[in-house]
DNA sequence: CAAGTTTTTGACCGGATGGTCAATAACGTA
DNA sequence: TACGTTATTGACCATCCGGTCAAAAACTTG
C-alpha cells in the first residue's frame, strides 16, 4: 500500500558513481549529486541517508565490479594463468590511459579517508585484500602448472599486481599515455618470468 | 623601509603542507591552514593568495623534496645502481608503511586535480617525469655497467619503478604492513635480474 | 472510493567556508 | 622623531553546504 519508488536503487548509485568518480566525495556537493540523480535531496536522502553513506554505496558497487572484472579476467578460462593475468595487466593499461579523468572510487576512498576506522577505509583494504586473493588463486594455479618456480611466494606477487595496477592508474591520471602505460605493464610482468617476455604482438613496441 | 615580515615563507609552506597532507585540499580548511601555520587569513593571502596557490607551493616544495630524496638515493654513491635502487625501494616500503596516515602531495595533486590543464596536474605530471628521469639515469648506469641486458628498455623501466612506487604509497595507506610492502617491493625489483634476488638481511621475511 | 503508508516536493535553516575590508601596528629611513 | 610602506589583526560578508521539515502526492489494498 506505500507509495511506490519513482527510481531504481542500482541507477541512482550508478549515477551518484559517476560524479564521485569526477570529483571525488568532498569536492562533489549534494547538488551535483541531486542533479545527477535525478531525485530530490530528500528523496536521496531518505533512500540513503547522506552524501557519504551514498559514496560508500557507490564505493561498495565499485568494488563488486572490480573483484567481478578481475576474477573473470583471471579465473578459468582457456589460456594459461600467466597468460590470463598478461592480458589483464595489458587491458589495465588501456583502460588507465583513456582520456576520461576518472580515478576508481577505491583509489578515492583510500585518499579522502579520514582515518584508518574510516568505512571507507576499511571497505577499500577488503577490497585490495579480495583483489589480491583472486591474483594469488590465479598465480597458485601457474605455480601447479609448472610456470612458477615451486618456492615463489604467490601471496606477494598477488599484492605486488595489486600495487602496480594502483600506480598505473595513478599515472593514467597524470596523463602518461597508452604506449608508455603498455610498456610498463610488460616490464612489470617480467617478475613472473625472470626472462623477458615475447613483445606484445597487438600493441605498440614500448617507448619511453 | 616596509614592516617586515613576522614569518619566514618555507616554514609557512611546511606547516601548510602538514595539513595538506593529512586533509587534502578539498578538505582542508582554511582555518586549519591558520592555525597550523599562526598566521593571519588575511597574511596568508597576502603572501600567498588563497588555499590552491597554497596548495600549489606546498606541492612544488613537496615535489623537489622528492627528487632531492630519490636523486640522493640514486645518484652517486658506493653502492652498484641497481643496489642503490633496491635500496631506495625497501626504504619506500618502510615510509609507506609508516603509522602517520599522510600520503603526498603529488598523489593527493593527481586525484584533486579537476583536468589535465589544473596546475595540480601539470606540476604532478612533471614531477613524475623528473623522477622517472632519475630512475633512467640509474639504470642507464646499470646497463652500461653491465648489471641490465643491452637491450633493457630503460626508460620503460623507470617509469615502471615510478608506477610501483606510487602503487606501494597506496597500498600503505590502505594499511598493508612494513612486512607486505617489504615483500612487494623486492618482487618489483624481480625485475631488474630475471633471477630471484637474494633475500634482504635486515628485512623480516616476506609474508603474504 | 476511502484509508493508510511512503515518496516526493520545495521551501527552509544554521553553520561553516573562502575571501575581503578597513583600521592599526611595526619597522626602516630620513 | 615623524614619515612612508607594508604586515597584521579581527571584524565582516555573501554564498554555499549538508541536512531537515511539513505538506502534498501517489499508489495499493480493503
Amino acid at each position: 500500500m506505500p507509495r511506490p519508488r519513482k527510481f531504481v536503487e542500482s541507477d541512482v548509485v550508478s549515477s551518484a558513481s559517476e560524479v564521485f568518480a569526477v570529483h571525488g566525495l568532498a569536492a562533489a556537493t549534494l547538488d551535483d549529486l541531486v542533479r545527477a540523480t535525478g531525485l530530490g535531496k530528500q528523496s536521496l536522502y531518505n533512500a540513503f541517508g547522506g552524501k557519504r553513506e551514498l559514496f560508500l554505496r557507490a564505493l561498495s558497487e565499485d568494488r563488486e565490479e572490480a573483484t567481478r572484472a578481475v576474477s573473470e579476467a583471471l579465473g578459468h578460462d582457456e589460456a594459461l594463468p600467466l597468460e590470463r593475468i598478461r592480458g589483464h595487466l595489458l587491458r589495465m593499461a588501456i583502460e588507465f590511459s583513456s582520456s576520461d579523468r576518472r580515478v576508481s572510487l577505491t583509489t578515492r576512498a583510500l585518499v579522502e579517508s579520514t582515518g584508518e576506522e574510516d568505512p571507507l577505509s576499511t571497505t577499500t583494504k577488503a577490497g585490495i585484500e579480495q583483489l589480491a586473493g583472486i591474483y594469488a588463486q590465479c598465480l597458485e594455479h601457474a605455480r601447479e602448472h609448472g610456470d612458477l618456480p615451486e618456492d615463489a611466494n604467490v601471496q606477494s606477487l598477488a599484492v605486488y599486481f595489486v600495487a602496480v595496477t594502483r600506480g598505473m592508474e595513478l599515472l593514467g591520471r597524470a596523463g602518461v599515455g597508452r604506449g608508455v602505460l603498455t610498456a610498463v605493464a610488460l616490464d612489470a610482468l617480467r617478475v613472473l618470468h625472470g626472462q623477458r617476455m615475447e613483445e606484445a604482438d597487438d600493441f605498440p613496441p614500448t617507448r619511453g
